[in-house]
DNA sequence: TGAGTCTTTGCAACCGGTTGCATTCCAAGG
DNA sequence: CCTTGGAATGCAACCGGTTGCAAAGACTCA
């Protein structure tokens, strides 16, 4: 059915070989024999099979993509961006979805069999021995979105999230209010730890804060809108940090069905700075985090690893900052810091 | 690097083949050496390697997903049942992003370089010249989404695009609105042109009716707000058809940030029923599209269309249905049908 | 015990490429 | 005109599997 090298060398009279150079960089070919092969080639619609050589140049150009939340707008651009990037780079996404997946091995062994050449794990709560189990069978991967730490057993790609965690608390107080909530994500996950972390140390320096702190089941809307339900029922704070936007969103839906207005009677900032937050009947305040970068910098990691597998594991952080939308009263007067 | 089926085989003491036939489905093999020989591998940590055997068996379980809007939430809905429903049947997505590409002459030569089974298209603006373009190169294809036709040229899976469009002019009649609206996507997408020919039949039979037609130029959330901004600009009619959801979101964020209220200003109709539309800050009336089963469809037709490629393309479409919310009044009292 | 049948097994060729090595070709230099 | 050396080419082995075929083994039944 398909044409392959063998009919391409005969058509054109010559060897095998000849072909197999002539479609391979920086080989040596007469411009002759080049000329007869792609003329060959041409009239025979040849494509090089990319799965059989890759038997014997050990590359396939595959890449796995795991993601394990499919419900956060967020991954909408995630997977815009990673696809795009990875395609530019001649390197193609196999796509694995975890979302309802028990056993992460079961992904490990089909992306071995596959062959990929590395692997990007894109979750800030799939756990760290996830990654991991890639790196120990030989696998280059990088965990983009995860969590940092000065001596990362993978390459680690995100943001700062303790720091995330500050600059939430700070905005909430630079706006004059006194009780405080975090509306975290998932209390397993490294990102809603680190985030609490940084939350809880610029809290802790300020007595007359009152701080209330709740975790959402997931990072969805409807995780967000029922535990800020439950906030509501049980007497909110003043303004909360939502785990993320999407998050965020929900807790808002939850406010507004409450009749509650949105900054006055609550403030809430998120985290993200999804597309999504920046539309006019959405307008969060949140916590912008440069998904852009970050995915750049997955991809160049990843395809500096198809050549330095060994590389040490580094962790890149960027920065982030506040976006002032709707959600949040400006700072108030008293100028705290 | 990795362990191959003769490093098994030795440690076995048996032979390749017996090992290869200890890992195909109905070989004939004793149980002793099966027993022998996954002793081994299990010791080892094998792998059989997929595509080495596809080179063989010809079959690489592979299957192309062809996406090339990343900017409607509806599509990581989409993503998510397609990977998943892949996944089940022991096929995995190699994700095509469409989006910035002028040539769709580059990632079919790409899928076919990776020799994928077969390719699902998922997009209802491509033209009906890109699945083909598969077909002629005698790839599997299905188009999910794509427009309907009694002599399709390939497999499409979808809506009755025309019967929504009849369906959503219907309903604005039927809430007593005399001056309607469609506002369609790009209207060079074919599920655009199917919708407003439906719209423009049940329209045409009332003269007492005004329409207006807009198209926006996309299925994005700032297309709908542009479009919906300058038909306030224009003097609105009464209620709108939007062309989906993701559009009628942005209608939406136009019409509030002009101060009026929906649905009493104006009302809007949207198409997809995707998971947003019920958030409860967009409670949108929307048309449910049976996005599930047009997944779930596609995919036993792909997985069909592998072992009996020759089949002749079918159309299959789902019903869809109202969804009411809150973007559209009750049906007014005059009962017009 | 032996014939007949069915199952298991290994050999070797093959899938579609790549690549080390030896050979041939060609042009420049002496 | 003959060397000499680099470039171009083909041969054949190999990548990691699968599979048709023939031989060997196991089992049934007489």
């Amino acid at each position: 059915m398909g044409v392959t090298l063998k009919d391409v060398a005969e058509l054109a009279g010559v060897s095998r070989s000849a072909v197999s150079r002539t479609f391979t960089q920086g080989a040596s070919v007469s411009p002759k024999t080049r000329r007869k092969v792609e003329r060959a080639a041409a009239k025979l619609g040849y494509q090089p099979n990319a799965l059989a050589s890759s038997l014997t140049t050990g590359r396939t150009k595959l890449v796995g993509l795991i993601a394990d939340n499919f419900h956060n707008p967020i991954f909408l651009q995630v997977f815009d961006l990673f696809t795009r990037g990875l395609q530019e780079r001649g390197l193609r996404p196999l796509l694995v979805n975890l979302s309802e997946e028990r056993d992460p091995e079961a992904s490990l062994r089909m992306l071995r069999q596959y062959s990929v050449d590395g692997v990007i794990v894109a979750s800030s709560t799939l756990p760290p021995t996830f990654p991991r189990a890639f790196r120990d069978a030989g696998v280059p991967v990088v965990h983009s979105f995860g969590r940092f730490s000065s001596m990362p057993e993978v390459h680690v790609v995100g943001i700062d999230n303790v720091e995330c965690g500050r600059m939430a608390a700070r905005a909430l107080i630079a706006r004059g209010h006194r009780h405080i909530g975090f509306l975290g994500g998932p209390a397993t996950a490294s990102s809603t730890q680190d985030r609490y972390r940084g939350f809880g140390e610029v809290v802790a320096g300020d007595p007359a804060l009152r701080v209330d702190v709740t975790y959402a089941a997931a990072y969805s809307f409807e995780a967000g809108r029922a535990e800020m339900a439950r906030e509501l029922a049980r007497g909110p704070a003043e303004a909360y940090f939502c785990g993320d936007d999407v998050l965020s969103i929900g807790a808002l839906s939850a406010v507004q069905s409450a009749g509650l207005t949105v900054p006055d009677d609550l403030g809430i900032v998120g985290l993200n700075d999804m597309e999504m937050a920046g539309w006019q009947n959405i307008d969060l305040t949140t916590i912008h985090q440069p998904v852009r970068q970050i995915i750049d910098t997955s991809i160049d990691v990843v395809v500096s690893l198809l050549d330095d597998a060994g590389r040490l594991p580094e962790a890149r952080l960027f920065p982030c900052r506040l976006v002032e939308r709707g959600t949040l009263k400006p700072p108030s007067d008293r100028t705290d810091r």
